[in-house]
DNA sequence: CTTTTTGCAAATCGTTTGCATGGAC
DNA sequence: GTCCATGCAAACGATTTGCAAAAAG
């Protein structure tokens, strides 16, 4: 595997996700970086965010509504989807590593992680209607 | 909403679905319902997925992987990702309809579902090994 | 000097859409 | 006859990739 050199643009990433709580798309990655580095290209931003991904600096959502979202706490927790406005917010909720064991009962492979995701209507849209 | 008319693509499309149980995505839906309807388009394919989906007689899956899978299976239950050859399996648990309630605990908006998917490696990956 | 990273543009992949034609009712 | 569904091809949005130049070590 690459031997990763040290590159402002990547670490200027890093520094957005740990701020921000909003689970950004690539894109939205992209127009805060790039008020630092005018000249920083998608897919640079996009080169990193799988980067860091890989090599758990960083987690990638896979969304119903297309584009994927990252996330700077690597800790777990869940996500919540709102349905009306898309938006992703987190829930904290106690240790569920037990549902790993639960479903591994009886099935015939190997369970290393599991994903939950709830949807739902989150404060502010409920208020609009 | 549109009155709905009977499409003998639709109906292939449905009875492919019931038929098999490995979750294709809709290219491979096109790919089985071709040797019935040559003629069939992939934009026909996926119009009626999303039909289905929307009508309830079909479930949408994202996963990490790009492409989405269908399922013609509606009742609730859970699903097993393989992260080695990216094959979706059932998986049957029991209800945790609870976890609902659990993360809506001091939780500002309203969860309506959520989904469970779970990673690891299948039987069969594990053997090649 | 060697290897990684960047910016840019073109390419790719999954999916959606506009439109004229064909089928359902 | 009126809508809905189809086939086809073009359009789309998100993401990836090839390549030459720039930066890191």
């Amino acid at each position: 595997m690459a031997a990763l050199k040290y590159s402002r643009q990547r670490e200027s990433i890093k520094e957005y996700l740990a701020a921000t709580c909003e689970h950004p798309t690539a894109d939205t990655v992209y127009m805060h970086v790039k008020k630092e580095f005018p000249n920083i290209s998608l897919g640079t931003v996009y080169r990193n965010l799988n980067l860091l991904a890989e090599i758990g600096e960083a987690v990638k959502i896979t969304t119903p509504d297309g584009g994927d979202r990252f996330d700077g706490v690597t800790a777990p927790h869940y996500h919540f989807f709102c349905k009306e406005c898309n938006s992703v917010l987190d829930l904290e909720i106690k240790n569920l590593e037990y549902i790993n064991d639960i479903a591994g009962d009886g099935f015939d492979g190997i369970i290393e992680s599991h994903n939950i995701t709830f949807f739902g209507r989150c404060k502010n849209c409920i208020k609009k209607l």
